[in-house]
DNA sequence: GTATCGATGCAAATTTCTTGCGCACCATTT
DNA sequence: AAATGGTGCGCAAGAAATTTGCATCGATAC
């Protein structure tokens, strides 16, 4: 079920990355590979679950979402209840477009996108700290994002 | 310049933001839509820069990348030409997805993917420690990632 | 030396993309 | 009320890309 990654697998593992519309011709150019093959070693990649999915990604600014905010959650507890409960809540909010589990001073980090300063007030009013089990919330604002890519070292 | 989103648009935007390879006649049955009108509209979305790129997501395990560190970094000094050195330099390190300007107590925040710890050791050591300007660097690892998702609210 | 397995290139069939065209609808003007 | 201009729609045809069967090649195992 795991897919051994050659360097061939890898070169398209990094155009794909960064531009999943380049048709298996064009992706042939640059391996030095027929379109056929290149679209096997895709389907191959996708089935083996190596691509998890291919997405459009959108501009957070023309959809009206250009503030990106870091929270750091501390819970009254630990116990796993608690916990599941937690994620299974702060996944229903479609503001919060990451969440991890920590080490270290508080639980969870979330990462947030909101319209202004205003709206993640609301937010942070209405949803955040209304999730079960929350004992302190710190948010951190970006004030710019200087980049922020999906394209993993391959 | 701007687009003007529709509720039509937002539907596409939020269908195309989970799965991009949704045919136009796919994408058409659940908007009560001609193919070709999809089509368009994408057409238009893509060209406003409302949509800025379509890619493929990998799984982070699968291509040996399964621990996230969150690095929170202090600059020595907050003079535009160390900042800008900085961004410049901390661009050019693969192992590093996001890099945020902070308010707050720290100067940026990145989010960075390794083999493991002791990978990420190394990371630190060869790549984050000698960027131009860093004063302090503090790392916090995620014990697991609840959820990763790419899809903004629309 | 031979068999087997996996991957390749080629080519045909299918599906999808892409765009020209005419039409309907709506708002604004005359 | 009629005319006008603009926008977006569906249809349909041509172009392009995907998808798959097949024969072949090369490496590895026996």
């Amino acid at each position: 079920m795991d897919a051994l990654i050659d360097e061939t697998d890898a070169r398209l593992l990094r155009l794909v990355q960064r531009d999943a519309r380049l048709t298996a011709a064009q992706l042939s150019e640059r391996l030095n590979l027929s379109p056929s093959a290149c679209h096997r070693r895709l389907q191959r990649l996708e089935a083996s679950g190596v691509i998890r999915n291919t997405v459009a990604l959108l501009n957070a600014r023309a959809v009206g979402r250009p503030t990106t905010v870091f929270v750091e959650i501390s819970l009254s507890t630990q116990a796993d209840d608690v916990l599941d409960a937690f994620e299974a809540a702060v996944a229903r909010i479609p503001d919060v477009l990451e969440c991890h589990l920590m080490t270290g001073s508080y639980d969870y980090l979330l990462k947030v996108v909101a319209r202004d300063s205003e709206d993640f007030a609301t937010i942070h009013r209405r949803h955040l700290a209304r999730l079960p089990g929350v004992a302190k919330l710190q948010s951190s604002f970006a004030l710019k994002t200087v980049f922020n890519t999906t394209a993993l070292p391959v």
